[in-house]
DNA sequence: ACATGTGAAAGTTTTCACAGCG
DNA sequence: CGCTGTGAAAACTTTCACATGT
């Protein structure tokens, strides 16, 4: 089966909200409970529920830690995966900070800088490398995941060496678009662009419901 | 008629790339050229421009200027349009820099903090108050739009306090989920749920097609 | 009773395919 | 011709509604 992007996504925040109630020490939920907490309707968690394959009693709905390891078993590689950020600017160090400690298998294991300054210090634990070392430490590591924090221009040319050292997958936060082999996922996350449809549903949300 | 989000966002993005052949000074543009540039089919981009009312030419295709002039129109608001910010530790700066100067309508206004260092600068045309300030500011200032770049606890209570501060429009920065009422637009973006989406992918997306 | 899992219906988005035009 | 604009079809996503289980 193909699964959708969308799917994965609330998936994501399921498993996010799970983890908070298992902090509360809630131990069962029922799928409209749920699906309040994430703005979703009781049959969508149901069906998203189906893809990883857990089913919660009629009684007593489902079991927080069992279900939580299964979306944790269907979306994760046991393994761990390894994320790379390049750029340490003002956005890099927020992403670092915004990601320490939030996922026990993924983390970000280097970083890319040019500034001399900033090389070879280590923060929450991720090295900071020179960005002419990309595709070596790249290949070394086994990234497969890669986060551009650059400001612009050159993105597109950091994406190609990226994907060339083996990255499969990007967060691109440049306001450049990025053309890329189309096995390659790419997420673009141009923060103007973010404001810019903030801004038009601003306007026109007055009244109607979303 | 109720124009929906992805419409929206590609407007933006075809916009965006509008402005980069007007630079390049390319007069005149076919669906199927934009559509690539997108990474969308011809039909989808045509369809979309629908919604602006700008009619191509069957012979040499939009006219770059007026069909920029033409979704502008559509999205924006001609008097301008204010956005806050809140919080300005790495992610809030990378914010200003990353906004600064994109956009001539849409400007980010005025910034929150409550470190008193911060206070009373002003960083990119964008003064800072201090978070106390934040109904007061926003009710003179008319601010309809906000980014939350805190990085946790509080978002909820930020949110409320801008919404009740007339704020129609939110991005959310912060791994907290925000409840608001319907008619509020909230954009989330928590950026480690964007790498283990980029985690999954990695995976799963290695031989398919997207 | 009341909640799950799911076939089928409804709703939404994308693509097809072609008339019409310079 | 080769393009646009668009009705109609196809594909995808969400919701409904109910059989089933406790």
């Amino acid at each position: 089966m193909i699964i959708s992007e969308k799917i994965i996504h609330r998936l994501i925040l399921y498993k996010k909200l799970l983890k908070n109630l298992q902090n509360e020490n809630v131990k069962n939920i029922f799928s409209h409970k749920l699906a309040s907490l994430a703005s979703r309707s009781p049959a969508q968690v149901r069906r998203d529920l189906m893809v990883v394959g857990y089913d919660g009693s009629t009684v007593s709905g489902y079991h927080v830690d069992e279900l939580l390891k299964s979306i944790e078993l269907f979306l994760y590689e046991p393994e761990g995966q390894k994320v790379a950020l390049v750029g340490l600017g003002n956005l890099g160090r927020a992403i670092l900070d915004y990601c320490y400690g939030r996922h026990p298998n993924i983390t970000i294991s280097a970083s890319f800088d040019k500034d001399p300054n900033k090389v070879n210090r280590v923060i929450h634990g991720c090295r900071v490398y020179h960005i002419d070392d990309l595709e070596k430490t790249t290949r070394q590591l086994k990234i497969e995941v890669a986060i551009i924090a650059i400001p612009t221009e050159n993105a597109q040319s950091i994406a190609d060496r990226l994907i060339n050292s083996g990255v499969r997958s990007l967060i691109n936060y440049s306001p450049t678009r990025l053309y890329l082999p189309l096995d390659v996922y790419v997420e673009n996350r141009d923060m103007m662009m973010a404001v810019e449809k903030a801004a038009y549903f601003a306007r026109t949300l007055k009244d109607e419901l979303k």
